[in-house]
DNA sequence: TATAAATAGGATAAAATTATCCGAAATAAA
DNA sequence: TTTATTTCGGATAATTTTATCCTATTTATA
């Protein structure tokens, strides 16, 4: 569905959120730690999302990544995805036709339609915050 | 979403499937030209699709590709995905997690479950008559 | 201002996926 | 039985994705 890199993304952006709640900026270190990811290939992941302007890094000493505490809920899963594996997920034909719309359709465009309306419904609607808050509560996991 | 091996699969048993209806049979250098596809790259992923007896092979002379005209109808996508992509598509998490289920969910579990369902029912309950049917009628390309 | 701690980013390597090539085996027809 | 045709399958190559390493740059503090 996601690539590796798009999985970590998600999920360090989760680890930066539920940290920066509590005023931490965290490390490529830590965040590979709790992720269970590769801390190197991480790192260049957080590039991408810094230079998609979905977390904020601070260079230099007791610097770190971060997001801003109020920006966290206006931080949706679909704006990582894009800055990560682009929109072809959900905007790309399902069998790779270069052209595929109503006018001239793959095999399955219309069965994939709602399929592909639905991931993108939740992708967009779905907020760091919301997603922070269950790994804050043990309700959900980051690894294993 | 799915691999090109996948994307390539489907669409040659598509094509199969309109060949057979005719009684006629397919060689890998056909199915190519007609989904557009690396033809050497194709043969081996026929291969995998006689293995899992999704088409069926006739080698030698006049041989070819081939589908039973009357189990076209039985054939479902969802056969050709796990033979080339396997299940996790529909069956693993979304993030990668080794174990992700109600218990130890991840981040995404539950958002994530509508649209896995909906994808695995399409893929289950969509044959391959339907799609060659639209394939001949010219309402779906399996090109360009 | 010097130092230590961090991210940024280029170069490179490893692994997986995609793709090609060629000979072996099978088979129908001459 | 020979020949032409066709799939099978192993070896290899190219490309993309994943992963690592090392140095440069930035920055807060002593």
């Amino acid at each position: 569905m996601f690539s590796k890199a798009c999985e970590y993304g998600i999920k360090a952006a989760i680890f930066i959120a539920t940290q920066s709640y509590e005023g931490k900026r965290v490390s490529p270190k830590e965040i590979a730690k709790e992720i269970d990811s590769p801390q190197a290939f991480t790192a260049k992941i957080l590039q991408a999302l810094v230079k998609h302007q979905v977390v904020n890094s601070i260079k230099g000493a007791y610097g770190g990544f971060e997001i801003e505490r109020n920006q966290i809920k206006n931080v949706k899963l679909s704006q990582i995805v894009n800055a990560i594996d682009g929109d072809s997920i959900y905007n790309g034909c399902g069998l790779g036709l270069k052209k595929c719309d109503e006018d001239h359709p793959c095999p399955v465009h219309d069965k994939f339609k709602s399929v592909r309306e639905e991931l993108k419904d939740m992708l967009e609607n779905t907020s760091l915050d919301e997603l922070a808050r269950n790994i804050k509560s043990g309700t959900s996991f980051l690894k294993i």
